[in-house]
DNA sequence: ATCATTTATTTACGCGCGTTAAAAAAATAT
DNA sequence: ATATTTTTTTAACGCGCGTAAATAAATGAT
């Protein structure tokens, strides 16, 4: 590295010796250079500490390098979890992840799409708010950007979907809970913003049909993206009033789970499956956090990896095929049931 | 909203009857043109929907009005909810926040600095990764762009530091431990990547010197970001070994605690300050989760609005002051005790 | 109405790179 | 050595906007 400071290509190119278009040919593909002229580009490019202005750069093409990855909510660690995958495989084949959070509210996931739409992304995945998302706003993006929703579908909103096979989910807890013990109520939020919770809510029912087993459903009030808080709250009123029907909780997810349990320890209540316990909880995500309850918390697993490879070679075919798709295409994974000490 | 597409400034000038630099002034500051050529254009900007080409914006400006906000394990929701509370003050003060992670390590902290670097950002918030940072890189970078360190102190870069105080976090854990029971022990990763954990330990030896107590420190193996589960197999050996020497544990962090409350759990080990307790933990930074581990974690907590007001307002004025301040000063803020159920 | 001041317009250039077409040079094949 | 193909160079235009200087128009005070 000189001292040299390099202000634009031509002066780059100049150094070396070769034409400008020649070192832009070698930037949009190192390949198409002889290999001579490369390795006299990359020799300058370890010495002077040259990089083409992506401003520059961009204006001039249609479509950026840029993948746009937003999720509702950042500050729940399974999103943060996914989003690290997603980033590592946008950097892997060569685009680069720009990361945003609606943190939770309509308002801020319009922005973020109309902030994204100006970046010109050669491709967005989006993780949508849910019930509280602006349909026609995330349509209206969707129309101009290529776009793959994964976690929470929208019904024919997005080239494609890619998510977690919620049936599967709950029939694996159901079944599992319902052969080793008790037959589980269901445990939920009364107007869930996620459309998994309806889907789980659905699978339990039909599942219980199946079965032949009487469902029940616990509704407990709260909104917002608080779910521990929510679920400590709607637990600590359920297990006062001893309103619980039977002694197993099958939890809507993850984070309802672990506010559950803190309520179940406030109370005295002992967790498991061993003999000497009064109740049994289980639940569904295996969030980053469920082995390090206390008990551990017995749940169905995302295949995170299988979503974010899927949703992403997705994407990469969209983007290859111009942005367009023959058809909506919607993917789920199976989960894996992750039995803990909790049930 | 009419079908026109408008495709650059001119077009949407023309549209309204005035001329482009006006129209540029307005987007630049609508304050400085004229409130009846400023309300042609507000009006024009709902019928169309035209905005500038941020990249031809950015192209003339040597400072663009993007924040970036790096953190260095982003699945950390500490991180997630410092990042949240960032974003949200940089939106309310009219940039556009910029967030990367990381994820522990250094090679990606280097690619995002450089990155970054080509975004010409109007400043950077930068909490670096610690003891695995690449020094001489980050120096490098803070010299070319104005950044504000958080979180992690690295003496002497960035023309600012902000963050907590870590022997106020020591000093009342410690101080409130030993004078409601036994006298703690010291709970942390052999080689700790966060500089805090050095103060940490440090302030624990001084504050135990000068209560005139005998300090115990424990130092368990492991690397990388897992935490908990480095907390949990420590906690493991230890309480299996039974060589705890006080029945009082300081954790140097919540999440190396959920990890030790997790092994206690497992072990059978009745953690809290009640009478039938035969433990008692406590720990630092109050962690989202801590409220929810059972039991609830008592700890130290960060000021999150003091650390984010202030390294946004210091980095402001850095940026005001056209990236130089005059002497780099490092603004700690006090911890509030937690006193909750684990001890 | 007159002059001073503020605000807007016109004109023109620059930013750094993508891109293209034609000409030149180099590599490969005959 | 000559013909053919591939790569590079030259030259030039365009992208959409920032910005500056000179001019014109609108506003406000006298």
């Amino acid at each position: 590295m000189r001292y040299n400071k390099i202000k634009n290509m031509a002066e780059f190119a100049a150094l070396i010796g070769v034409s400008r278009p020649t070192v832009s040919k070698y930037f949009n593909d190192p390949e198409s250079v002889r290999p001579s002229t490369r390795d006299r580009i990359e020799a300058a490019l370890k010495e002077y500490d040259y990089r083409p202005n992506i401003y520059a750069i961009n204006q001039n093409r249609r479509l950026t390098k840029t993948i746009g990855i937003v999720v509702p909510y950042l500050a729940d660690p399974f999103f943060a979890e996914i989003a690290r995958m997603l980033e590592r495989r946008c950097i892997a084949a060569g685009f680069t992840p720009s990361l945003f959070s609606s943190h939770g509210e309509q308002a801020l996931e319009n922005t973020i799409l109309d902030n994204l739409r100006s970046l010109k992304p050669a491709g967005v995945l989006l993780a949508p708010l849910g019930r509280t998302s602006d349909r026609k706003h995330i349509e209206a993006f969707c129309h101009d950007v290529p776009t793959i929703l994964f976690d929470s579908n929208i019904e024919g909103v997005g080239a494609a979907f890619v998510g977690s096979d919620n049936f599967s989910f709950v029939s694996q807890t159901v079944e599992y809970l319902s052969r080793t013990g008790n037959v589980p109520c269901f445990f939920e939020m009364k107007d869930p913003a996620n459309p998994n919770a309806n889907k789980r809510r659905l699978a339990y029912l039909e599942i219980m049909n199946r079965l032949n087993l009487e469902p029940h459903i616990i509704k407990i009030d709260g909104k917002g993206w608080s779910f521990e808080e929510i679920g400590r709250q709607g637990a600590l009123k359920i297990l006062q009033e001893k309103a619980l029907p039977t002694n197993t909780v099958l939890c809507s997810n993850d984070r309802l789970a672990i506010g559950f349990l803190s309520a179940c320890h406030e109370l005295g209540i002992s967790v498991g499956r061993d003999e000497g316990c009064s109740i049994r909880v289980a639940s569904h995500d295996d969030h980053p956090y469920a082995r390090y309850t206390c008990p551990s918390l017995t749940t169905a697993a995302h295949d995170y990896e299988s979503v974010s490879d899927y949703a992403l070679s997705t994407l990469f075919q969209l983007i290859e095929s111009g942005g367009r798709l023959e058809k909506r295409q919607e993917t789920v994974f199976a989960a894996r049931l992750i039995m803990r000490d909790s049930a």
